[in-house]
DNA sequence: TCTGTTTGCACAAACGTTTGCTCAGCGGCG
DNA sequence: CGCCGCTGAGCAAACGTTTGTGCAAACAGA
């Protein structure tokens, strides 16, 4: 029994050309002995190691996490194994550089909180196939992003419906891609709404919840009857600070944000939040790297290097709006 | 420059005998042309890929993210990569047999929460060095675990000092090793204080935040003064459920928990937690497998394959406890 | 019966390392 | 002067696959 013969009949090669006998043995002592294919071997031979890597600067982050959960299901389906790495400080570079040395990986999906040169240039250094999530990379490869512009639309138009007028925007970091489109978001539905968008109206908290207390002082002092958060660790942490401060939500004043964590649903009130389709992002960006690896035409024709933007889902409404009193 | 030459010098392998200009020449040229040793081909060799997998029911949840963040740093520290898989629904099973046949590892580092004697085959079915952690499995190989039993008793002495009287019990799975652990420090603590156990004042939530309003509206029944929840995140359902009520947090009822994650500072009130050493578990966990898989005298005597247990941190006091009325 | 085609399988090289061995050159020692 | 032993480096086999090719045996057509 020549290993070659075994090789072509345990991957049902379309070079068959085996007797149904001689095909029946192998497969029969293959069972017996319970044998695998050295994967090490065969990645050595075919220069193929059918291993994606995923890169998160947090994987604590729910959003993160969920875009893990959605690569690893779409990678595990076609056959692939996901490496997670993650990047503290939200730096790419260092852990690009160290797991693409240490182990072989064909593609690459990458989150990261760097600046867009930055993360060109180490994305450009390793030089492999890859997609980044989680933001717009402008003239780099694709991407897939979560469309958080409309989604914050979609937060303030139900403020806006329920009669809010001084709606408040939190702001997550401005001048990077997810703060600003958050806070466009909030300027769009102002606007549908006949509202001014005044900037006084926005405040920024960026990512930590440390910032928010202060953030959301000054929107009170703006008279403010609703807030709109740009992410939800701050939504809960906005609340925190309201109840703080003795007033009630939504009585005094309602919030909203995005996200649709479980989080939202241990504070009290459980938060109204608009769904966002974090593992979807994930799925899509291993999709869109396989279609690179592997040029089949199952995949509809090869998109161009662009950006992909994911709709938000629906508006889960909790307890946390209300009209103003 | 021959091959073989040139491995031995860029491993600075000990039977070294070669020329200091030789080397010189091959670390130049090595330098110049940017070349890494494919790990694939050494791997292959060596029968030593490296490689190290932790499997964790759940990513998204914080003592796991924790465990995965020690045990990649541990693992790289050591020269390692660390793979990352999840088996939904907690069973370990099919994820175990998965990686290891697609990937080649030297040693699993395994979360579950399976059965004792369900997790004990999957184990045994796949014959890798393995560490279990967040748990002890009874008669199973070494464990490491986090002494939630010490941190419940910690917790509970800090009510029973404010003068709580009437301390309720916010139960985990009861039955499980976590879950009945907590329990008994609790009682432990109870005890110590001079306050009967009594097991009205126990109410099992399990890890849902879902169960808990009626969990707490059982202990609210019982009339108690505070409660100790097993775990975090039904803490803060429990709070949830109590504003729900009027009730002021911690003015009528106090809550304490443990894990110290970022969740315990966005709600309000900010919650008094144990903190309990998530990432220091999977650290040490690697550790131990990589006593198992280098023994080098470089870690002091290789212990029995005992429970490690890890003490938990010290009390963190924030708002969500007082004296009671 | 002979030639030509197909069928079924084995041979062997290659992937990029690691590692035991060989061996030429050379200086020292008897 | 001859032998020993050391140094420094190359040779070659091996790890477990994949894949192009070679080559018998079986078969068909003439």
């Amino acid at each position: 029994m020549d290993a070659s013969t075994v090789s072509r009949v345990l991957k049902n090669a379309a070079d068959v050309r085996v007797r149904q006998e001689t095909r029946a043995r192998i497969l029969e002592a293959a069972e017996r002995l319970n044998y695998r294919a050295n994967p090490l071997a065969r990645a050595l031979k075919t220069a193929r190691s059918r291993t994606l890597l995923i890169v998160v600067p947090q994987i604590e982050n729910p959003v993160f996490s969920a875009a893990i959960l959605g690569a690893e299901e779409e990678a595990r389906a076609r056959g692939y194994v996901l490496l997670v790495a993650y990047g503290r400080e939200g730096s790419a570079a260092g852990v690009l550089e160290r797991v693409s040395q240490s182990s072989l990986v064909e593609g690459v999906v990458i989150a990261s909180f760097d600046e867009d040169e930055t993360l060109r240039q180490s994305i450009a250094a390793i030089g492999q196939p890859h997609v980044v999530i989680n933001r717009r990379l402008t003239g780099g490869g694709s991407c897939v992003a979560l469309d958080t512009r409309a989604a914050s639309a979609i937060g303030v138009a139900h403020l806006a419906a329920l009669g809010h007028r001084r709606i408040g925007h939190l702001a997550g970091r401005l001048g990077r891609f997810n703060g600003d489109a958050r806070r466009r978001g909030w300027e769009d539905a102002m606007r549908a709404a006949g509202l001014a968008p005044d900037p006084d109206l926005v405040a920024e908290a960026g990512y930590d919840p440390a910032r928010v207390p202060a953030a959301v002082d000054a929107l009170l002092a703006r008279g403010v009857t609703a807030i709109h958060a740009a992410t939800l660790l701050t939504g809960a942490a906005a609340i925190a600070r309201l109840h703080g401060h003795g007033l009630d939500v939504p009585g005094d004043v309602s919030v909203v944000t995005m996200h649709d964590d479980l989080l939202a649903r241990v504070v009290y009130p459980a938060i109204t939040t608009v769904e966002l389709p974090s593992a979807e992002m994930g799925a899509r960006a291993v999709r869109l790297l396989l279609r690179r690896l592997e040029p089949g035409a199952d995949d509809g024709p090869a998109e161009a290097s662009e950006t992909l933007m994911l709709p938000p889902g629906k508006l889960v409404l909790r307890e946390s709006t209300s009209p103003p009193r």
